[in-house]
DNA sequence: CGGTATCCTAGTGGATACTG
DNA sequence: CAGTATCCACTAGGATACCG
């Protein structure tokens, strides 16, 4: 039963890395478009300062879900990855955004049905 | 493209819904065992406030994803359980209990392997 | 180019006491 | 039993300015 117990909060474990408001979309461009500069990403994410970016990269790379390299050159050149660790999140990412969509389209059609009463 | 970036947004719709300390073991519970009084709920979830358990089901009965049935009757009773569309969430519920309990097991190997040396 | 440093605000979550 | 009502600490996230 306790066993029990302690498995169910196994979920806080995923869910503590994904949160963040930036960071399951910075995977997401991470997973499908590959390696990244720094200000690339910057440019991918509409909204997002520098300091935030900074911010959610340095926490991911932390739990070892994304791959910082830095080429020592001037100007500087930093590139981000999705380490192979990170790869296997694929899961719930694509879960969540599957989800996701049906969420919105589902919105959507309670919006429709309230207009027409 | 534009479309595309549209889309990956949709990820945060899943997250937001899920984000809250007590949420994901709540809905576990709800899931796993069933219909729960207030209180029996509340004592599956060591720690938690009545506050705070208020909280969290008001706040996914607003999403429609728990159903809140009160009982007109004294002393009160309530019954909280995972609404039709609150089930729609298991597949992510399952994906991120799965990572998370691997997760756990890699870094108590990565704890060894650092004892061993 | 790829960051830090500083300051600020809103919201999350907890402790505690009270209630129909 | 199933909640509210207060008060409070902490953090996430944003604005802005500066730096090697």
């Amino acid at each position: 039963m306790e066993e029990r117990q302690v498995e169910l909060c196994r979920v806080e474990d995923a869910l503590s890395i994904l949160v963040g408001k930036w960071k399951p979309i910075i995977l997401l461009h991470l997973l499908h478009e590959g390696t990244h500069r720094f200000n690339e990403l910057k440019r991918k994410l509409p909204g997002i300062t520098q300091k935030m970016l900074t911010k959610q990269l340095r926490e991911l790379e932390a739990e070892d879900i994304v791959e910082r390299t830095v080429f020592p050159q001037v100007p500087p050149k930093v590139e981000y990855s999705i380490s192979e660790y990170g790869q296997t999140l694929e899961p719930i990412l694509e879960a969540m955004h599957e989800w996701g969509t049906n969420h919105t389209l589902r919105k959507r059609q309670i919006e429709q049905n309230k207009d027409e009463q």
